[in-house]
This record gives structure tokens, sequence and C-alpha cells, in this order.
DNA sequence: TCTGGGGTCCTAGGACCC
DNA sequence: TCTGGGGTCCTAGGACCC
């Protein structure tokens, strides 16, 4: 086998940038939700010291004063860049999953016999830049671990121009002994702190680690990845997304909410999203699910944190049965005199159109044309500015995230678009 | 004053069944 | 005096990813 990784670089920041050319070479870094901490950030940010998932509020005055530009998080914009670059892989492999907004694994398999691989990397690159404006670098290796391996050696290297292949047993010991644990795909800061206090802190020292022990010690994800670093395809290419097993809609709220009444508006609009997201992976749920939690960082205050759910007769994927479920819970997870920072609505137990078991003795609770009117429903939010929304969403939404450095939707919205002038 | 959101997989242990 | 064996399902917790 050979796997690319093609992986864009400080994607965000970089979708910011491709319509601000003069931005190039400015510190750029990209906010959460209600402008709360750094998501994303451009090698001259990081230069400036800035570092992943700092708070906002801490760097804000330094950060300006070294002429950097944040942005709040454009959702609609990036989705859209990710589209093309995705769109742009398509023409160069015959096979690729996408794996995050932002990386693609392709299947270069029959490429490697007919190309020179790095050769191959370099045009890849140079083909997204040219049709999207986005940079990428690009990892090459016989297995998934590995190509992820040499795209941080594409990273790291700036002498490699972005594109590294592994193809050959000697590139990646080399690679690995002057790579990190952590730096490994599938291994996080718990395995790190384990494996170091077994005296391995290199991936080639992991790679050269017993299996069998590996195994007994971990468990069979970490064995998994050591057959990779040796070159053993264990995780194979995943062309077509494969259904979710969960839905999870949850924010943190623009300021304190207290009141039951904004508690289940939120909720509530929460719900209505989750659903949608059902609908769109054509899926009924059975399982509804509610949470809501004080602010953590506010020590003077009583913390208090709940989550419970309730299991319907039947699956569904209509928004009103969604809707009446969520009341009842916020209800009973809503607790007086706390400062609530966080909710959110979790939907679980997916079924496919019409397989389930109903009860004889329940009778039949589903909802009359209920399909028709979802899919309108939908299709009217997909198409309008003026989306339709159930009374139990609210209106002011007073609880709603802030996003004050927002940038024009430029490529979704027509009163948005760049004007030259 | 201000600290994100959305997912997956694996394992161990308990309940329960025959 | 002596108290089995094999299996499934569910849940909570832990770990990881972007």
């Amino acid at each position: 086998m050979t796997y690319a990784l093609v992986d864009c670089n400080s994607f965000y920041a970089s979708c910011e940038r491709v319509f601000r050319p003069d931005l190039k070479d400015r510190p750029i870094v990209v906010l959460s939700n209600n402008d709360g901490c750094v998501v994303a950030l451009s090698k001259e940010a990081k230069k400036v010291g800035i570092k992943m998932c700092e708070p906002w509020f801490k760097i804000k005055d330094s950060f300006t004063r070294q002429g950097g530009v944040a942005f709040s998080s454009n959702y609609e914009l990036y989705a859209d860049i990710s589209a093309r670059v995705m769109q742009t892989l398509e023409y160069s492999a015959p096979r690729i999953e996408i794996y995050s907004i932002d990386e693609a694994f392709l299947d270069l398999s029959g490429v490697s016999s007919c190309t020179e691989l790095e050769q191959f990397g370099r045009e890849c690159q140079e083909k997204v830049k040219c049709w999207t404006g986005m940079p990428v670098r690009v990892g090459i290796g016989p297995t998934k671990t590995l190509a992820k391996a040499a795209s941080y050696g594409a990273k790291k290297y700036l002498a490699t121009g972005g594109v590294v292949d592994l193809s050959k047993k000697e590139r990646q010991r080399k690679l690995m002994s002057i790579m990190p644990i952590e730096e490994i795909w599938g291994v996080g800061s718990r395995l790190k702190q384990h494996l170091n206090k077994m005296g391995i802190t290199t991936a080639l020292e992991l790679a050269d680690t017993d299996t069998k022990l590996i195994r007994r010690r971990f468990s069979i994800v970490l064995e998994r990845t050591v057959m990779e670093l040796r070159g053993y395809p264990c995780i194979g290419l995943e062309e077509h997304p494969s259904t979710k097993k969960e839905i999870v809609v949850s924010r943190t709220f623009g300021k304190k909410v207290t009141t039951l009444e904004s508690i289940n508006e939120a909720v509530s609009d929460y719900a209505a999203r989750a659903a949608e997201k059902l609908r769109r992976e054509n899926q009924y749920c059975r399982v509804v699910s509610v949470f809501a939690r004080t602010n953590p960082f506010r020590l003077q205050d009583q913390q208090y944190s709940n989550i419970l759910s309730c299991k319907l007769n039947l699956p569904t994927n209509d928004t009103r049965d969604i809707l009446q479920v969520t009341k009842m819970l916020s209800r009973k997870v809503y607790k007086s005199g706390y400062n609530f920072i966080k909710a959110g609505v979790m939907l679980s137990d997916f079924y496919d159109k019409g397989v389930y078991q109903s009860d004889f003795f329940i009778p039949d609770s589903r909802r009359p044309k209920s399909e028709k009117l979802m899919k309108t429903i939908d299709k009217i939010n997909a198409t309008s500015e003026n989306r339709v929304t159930f009374a139990a969403q609210g209106v002011r939404k007073p609880w709603s995230m802030h996003r004050h450095f927002q940038s024009p939707k430029y490529t979704t919205n027509w009163d948005e678009l760049l004007v030259v002038s």
C-alpha cells in the first residue's frame, strides 16, 4: 500500500488569508465560539509566542500590539474552502478519504508505479494552491500512521518544502528516531506518560517494542499503531463516511444564564439543530439526552452539572417529538440558584427508516405527514436566510454566543461577496 | 469580565440468561 | 462435604482524534 496524507497548513488561519492577501506574513489567530480561546494560528502567530487553546482575553493586548489580527470562527467559510480543497484532491487520486475538515488520505497504490512519489506530492501541493489558495503539505508512506508521521516531518523541517516521502525503510527509521512519541497519530498525553515511564520516548523506540508486551500493558489500539509504524497496514482507507452513532449540539452561552426559560430556549434551539443533522444522516433516534453545567472557571460559584436521558417508544427524527422530550428533560436538569454557562442536547441509539420492533401494547404515536413537513422545513432553511423555526427556540436569544471579529462569508452569501473596485 | 465543539473506540465490571 | 460454565448486553470511564 501507499498512502498520502494531505494536510492544510493552519487551516482556519489560511482560510482567512485566501481573500485577504494583505494579511500575508501577518500573525493571525482564529478564536473559538464567544471569542473564547485560540483554536488556530498562523506560523507568524506561533513565532510571537501564541499557543493553541490560550484564552483570548489573556493575550489580546500583547498580540495586537505586535501587529496580530484575530478572527472569530467563520464555519461557513471554512466548510466551503474545505469542500473546494477536497474536490481538487479527488482529481489527483482515484480513492480518497476525507478525514477531517483540513485533512485527507489518498490511496497512491496505483500512482507509485508511474510517477515518482515526491514529485506527485509537489504537483498536488501546487494544484491545491493554484485552484483554492490553500497551502498544504503532503506526507507519504506505506501505512496511514507513517503517512501521518511523514506529514509531521514536512511541517517540522522547512527544508522539505512541505513534502516528505517515507516509502523507504531507512527514511522511516531516520525520522522516527527524532520524532517524540506524542507526535505519533494515536498517542496522546496519557499514553506518553505511561510509555515514558517504560523508557520509551521516540517513535522508533515504540516501533521496536514487542507487540505482545504492548497488547498486554495497553490495548489493541496501540498494538495496531506499533504494527503500522513498522510498515504493516492495519488501518484501511474509508472512502464512504459511516453513519454517525450520536449527534451532539452544545454551546457555551454568551453570558451566564440563570432562568429555566432561557435554558429551555437554548436547549430547544440545540434540539432543533440536532434533529436537522439527524435527518441529514437519514436516521431516526430513540434516545435523547440533555445536559447543563455551571462555569468551572468561576471558583466563587457553586458548581453543578447534570445529564439526563430519555428512551422513546419509537425512533423519531421529527423536531416536534424531540422538542417535547428535551423540554421535559431540561426542566429536570435545571436547578435554580446556579449560574449556567453551557448546555447541550445529545441524540443516540439510531435506526434506519422503518427498522425497529414496535410494541404491540403501545399505541403508534407517529405524527401524520411528519416526513413531508420536516423535508419542507429543511428545504426552506437550506435555501433561505429567513429560517423556519419553532417558537420554543426563542427569538431574541440573549444567551446566544457572540463573535466580534467575523470575516465575511465570501463564498456562501450573495450579500457578502468580495467586491473589487 | 472574558477559558470551544463534536466525535470514535476499547475495556472492565455487573446484570442477567440458560 | 460439596455450589458450573458460557454467553450477551449495557454502562461508565478512559483514551484518542481534529
